[in-house]
DNA sequence: TATTCTGTACAGTTTTTACTGAACAAACTT
DNA sequence: AAGTTTGTTCAGTAAAAACTGTACAGAATA
């Protein structure tokens, strides 16, 4: 005859394998500017069932709601959550963005795009600066240098154009032509 | 009458530029999982006349041995520097990689394959423990969030797959035939 | 207006990471 | 083999980041 297991026995194996899952993905959303404790946090979101409070993950995760506050903004103005509305409840409420094309792709468009910008602006900074020593200067080995230099700083540029290119296919949605979305198996997206 | 400048004094002003270009690199190499002080002695070492040796970098930025030896380590693994060899020197000499579409490319590749590979097999996993579960459990409520679970991650595994074929892009090399290599206006390469 | 509730600023603490110097091991020189 | 030279290991320290609890400000309730 079979043991009949209980809720709470089944809850707990169920949460045993979100944290598996969880674990894995806090690991490795360093790669879009995300620390460990913000990425279970957007874990425990993306499979909670419906939006939830600060108190909410403040218990869920056992720590403290300056945490989740500090924590949700991060993910806010990465775009990964959003805010949500349910009447009757005063409380903040947050749910994941569950479009995962979108959350992660714009979180990688944002971080990239910028440095590229701000690097190629210290190319140019840097080309203007070493063009007038370059008139200014009277020693030829400095003058043999800041060629050299000139050399290296606009094989650095024509990169950057490059990436910049190359962040602009993601930017626009071009991408999606060339490698095309996979479907996941749901039903209906909600 | 023009006065006459020092070496000294114009070899500061290089010194200057260089630096000014290589605080903003290293602003930014954390995108490439490199910290800024390793990327500042890849700025270094970039900029540098000729290979560099441990002690030499240890006196251009001011740090211990130790530091460079560790920070050398770490762009060798990422492939940015590599070895090199000039008869009668003892000491190790490095030096920069100085194509940047393969040197950040690379990096870019490596920790995201890495990356992606990891949670595609995590989602795996956790699918698998789900659906042993969904055949374990008794309670229609818990049925209901294991379907739900399910759902959400094959929407995720859509994603890495589509991330995967992406990645591929890059390692093929197959990206420089969409979004062509500029040329940088350097006379030849070396 | 007073009272309660909710999110955040801030200062202090813990934890993590980066860095250093001394000691060591391996390779080269004599 | 003895003596240098060179890179790395390791333990300890300094710096940075993450996290917490208290205190507060603004909004909702009464």
């Amino acid at each position: 005859m079979r043991s009949q297991s209980s809720y709470g026995a089944e809850l707990e194996q169920l949460e045993e394998s979100r944290n598996r899952f969880i674990s894995e993905l806090s690991n490795h959303v360093h790669l879009y500017g995300i620390t460990p404790s913000v990425g279970r946090l957007y874990g425990t979101m993306f499979f909670s069932d419906g939006p939830m409070t600060l108190d909410d993950m403040s218990e869920a995760l056992g720590m403290s709601k300056t945490s989740m506050s500090t924590g949700i903004r991060a993910l806010l103005d990465a775009n990964m959550v959003e805010r949500a509305w349910e009447k009757g409840i005063r409380k903040d409420l947050y749910q994941a963005d569950e479009d995962w094309y979108k959350s992660f792709t714009n979180v990688f468009i944002n971080r990239w795009r910028n440095a590229t910008e701000l690097n190629r602006s210290a190319i140019e900074e840097t080309k203007e600066m070493l063009n007038d020593l370059y008139a200014r200067v009277e020693h030829p080995e400095i003058i043999g240098k800041i060629q050299c230099d000139l050399g290296k700083l606009s094989d650095a540029q024509a990169y950057y154009e490059w990436l910049d290119e190359v962040i602009s296919l993601f930017e626009t949605g071009e991408i999606f032509d060339i490698v095309p979305k996979k479907k996941g198996s749901r039903k209906h997206k909600m």
